[in-house]
DNA sequence: TTTGCTATTGAAAATCACTTTCATCAATGT
DNA sequence: ACATTGATGAAAGTGATTTTCAATAGCAAA
């Protein structure tokens, strides 16, 4: 069974040495209960509604840890904006964009993830990473 | 036959009223004449070399017209700089990027694409564009 | 070619999206 | 409760653009 992101993150604190606060929980619990790719910046107003005491750097410097811990990874869509998406244990995506309404959706597909394999291979490239993105018109958009 | 960089973007320029200047041919001739990846700032150390006076908004501005016109196309590799490479009329490619020595190399594959599109209308988008980039080791650094 | 209108240029100031600094607080171990 | 040390929020600092603005330089009409 797989264990709860939170429980991930305490543990990561733990072993750190790092403490564990309230600002963190906030922070905690604002990023697992939102939308999967969130900047700072809308991250740190959402949470400001609720915590009008929370500081920016806060919001950044958690996510990061987020990052660090495993439980969240830094994406940039070419918009000029870090986001965090969650990470599931041995879980990869793609996505696909939205270029009229900003929609992202994300989708996995073995095959590509085989093709793109063997041809890091075949120019001698061992791959470790990859970013693959589909800009386009969503279903809903194009009606 | 397919007309010259050259050739293309003043046309451009004639068509939207836009005025020939030494400079930018200058930055015309530079970019054409490099590495297929470059940044502003690398493209206006290099131009500075011949044309001291040149300015970094001049070079900037530019490559955004190269950019509009058709010739070139904006890429992030997550370094955060914008770089500018070269269009070639109808051709696609994705990058292999080298996470030891940056070097950044250029390929394509039909079969590919082609899954992109399939995977893009299973989910009712309708793609105008992608993003395909493979961080791995090159051959070289893996000796 | 001279003129007049408008686009372009280079330098500097302004933005943007982070990142870091620092004085003050708050967790945690004893 | 205390001391120690990491955490926080506000503000200052960065790096990479992006925009502003006064001075120029294309271009076309005369």
């Amino acid at each position: 069974m797989k264990k709860s992101k939170r429980k991930l993150f305490h543990d990561f604190i733990a072993r750190k040495g790092l403490k564990s606060t309230r600002q963190r929980d906030i922070v905690l619990d604002g990023f697992l209960s939102s939308d999967a790719h969130m900047s700072i910046e809308e991250l740190y107003l959402k949470l400001r509604a609720r915590h009008p005491n929370i500081g920016y750097a806060t919001v950044y410097r958690t996510l990061k840890l987020f990052s660090e811990s495993g439980i969240a990874r830094e994406i940039h869509f070419g918009d000029g904006q870090t986001r965090y998406e969650h990470v599931a244990e041995g879980e990869h995506h793609d996505h696909l964009l939205c270029t009229r309404c900003g929609e992202v959706m994300e989708f996995s597909n073995e095959a590509i993830e085989k093709l793109q394999d063997e041809i890091a291979e075949s120019h001698g490239y061992l791959v470790h990473t990859h970013k693959l993105e589909l800009y386009g018109i969503c279903p809903k958009c194009r009606k």
